[in-house]
DNA sequence: ATTAAAAGAGCGAACGTTCATTCTCTTTTA
DNA sequence: TAAAAGAGAATGAACGTTCGCTCTTTTAAT
């Protein structure tokens, strides 16, 4: 009983987020009304307050669902098949899979974070949680010989991010913007940057020391 | 007499467009109330709509007019030192130099592109014209013999620009970023880019960070 | 087992405020 | 003196939020 209840609450919860995100995708946050979100999410006014407090908790929850989401994503990566392959499997996956509705409602969540402490919260430590994951994963290459372990790992990571953001970015304001495309030259760089990029190391990783990048 | 007059006008526009910016700084598009925006330019609401009809063209003449003044300032760049010097001032000037407050300002003009066609057609003519110069750049620098003339330059030019946007994006997310850190990362990845030959899509390496069958 | 009461879920009209815009009037300028 | 520049109160719509109410489910005493 307390149980189930508990799990209505959460479902209820979950419903009205998924609702405000349609509107938020469709009309921005501010475009968008709790008038609108309440017709989609079904529910009158009076009710839904009984679930979020206020508008902005509405798009502080879409945030926070959506950073725990990523960072499970990060969690369950399987790290046994080298570096490249992970990252390249990793910028496949979070710049050009994506849906596109993600994509714009990110734009919505980090133009409101300059504005509501709590949102600028939760971007901040997703951030944090990013860089974390990142910086292990390289730490962990190095160990095992991938690349050097001599490098800025601060600087590749703040670049590795950077881009990400910038793809995002584009993906946002233009519609036919390919991030397909950009992906070859992504993984060129970053392996520019780790230096130690073999173009094929899915099987058997060369361990060469190789400045020049191989041109085919 | 006609002529002071425009230009009287044009100069009444022009300080109400740093009031607006100033006050769309502060407090963000819809932060900022009419009131505020006549308040800081020292103007009556009737007033100040002699000049601008909405709060939109506001926001639509400051991305335009910023738009003006970057297109000027490539116009007015020195090519004669060789390519990688003219990329590095660009660079070091646009994602360095530039004050937070345009910084902040462009995260609202581009929040708010999603939802106004009119500052949606003034940013999408901005990347026309950025292309447009970087691309001449890089020709003029092919010809010269700086560079060579078989790569990529649309991909190569698309992936400094969402540099760019990431670097600018952080910037904004981030009052601690220290863009001037990124940026020798930035011209190795450049000059990377611009040496090594155009990095053609390798063969399809595994992919390892498929999370699509997360059902439970 | 029945039932009264309490708690929870839901509704939707109403509230109070805010805000972009307009209207009328006055002042300045040419 | 006609036109341009400016003022500022007024307007009306829209919005986030609340309040009082009904209906349903759970609890607990008979």
């Amino acid at each position: 009983m307390r149980r189930a209840s508990a799990q209505l609450q959460s479902d209820r919860r979950a419903e009205i987020l998924a609702a405000a995100q349609r509107c938020f995708v469709r009309a921005g946050f501010h475009g968008a009304s709790m008038q609108d979100i309440c017709a989609e999410a079904g529910m009158s006014p009076g009710n839904l307050y009984r679930y979020f407090p206020s508008k902005e908790a509405l798009i502080a929850g879409i945030a926070e669902r959506d950073r725990a989401e990523i960072a499970q994503q990060f969690a369950r990566a399987d790290l046994s098949h080298g570096l490249f392959p992970v990252l390249e499997g990793m910028a496949h996956h979070f710049l050009a899979e994506r849906p596109r509705e993600q994509v714009l409602l990110c734009t919505e969540v980090m133009a409101e974070a300059r504005h509501h402490p709590d949102i600028a919260r939760i971007s901040a430590s997703f951030d944090v949680d990013v860089r974390k994951w990142l910086g292990d994963l390289l730490r962990a290459a190095a160990e095992r010989g991938d690349i050097p372990g001599d490098i800025d790992f601060d600087g590749v990571i703040t670049m590795l991010m950077v881009i990400a953001d910038g793809v995002w970015w584009r993906r946002a304001l233009d519609p036919d913007f390919n991030a397909e495309a950009v992906l070859p030259i992504f993984m060129d760089i970053t392996r520019h940057m780790l230096r130690g990029g073999s173009p094929k190391p899915a099987d058997k990783p060369k361990r060469v020391f190789d400045i020049k990048e191989s041109v085919r």
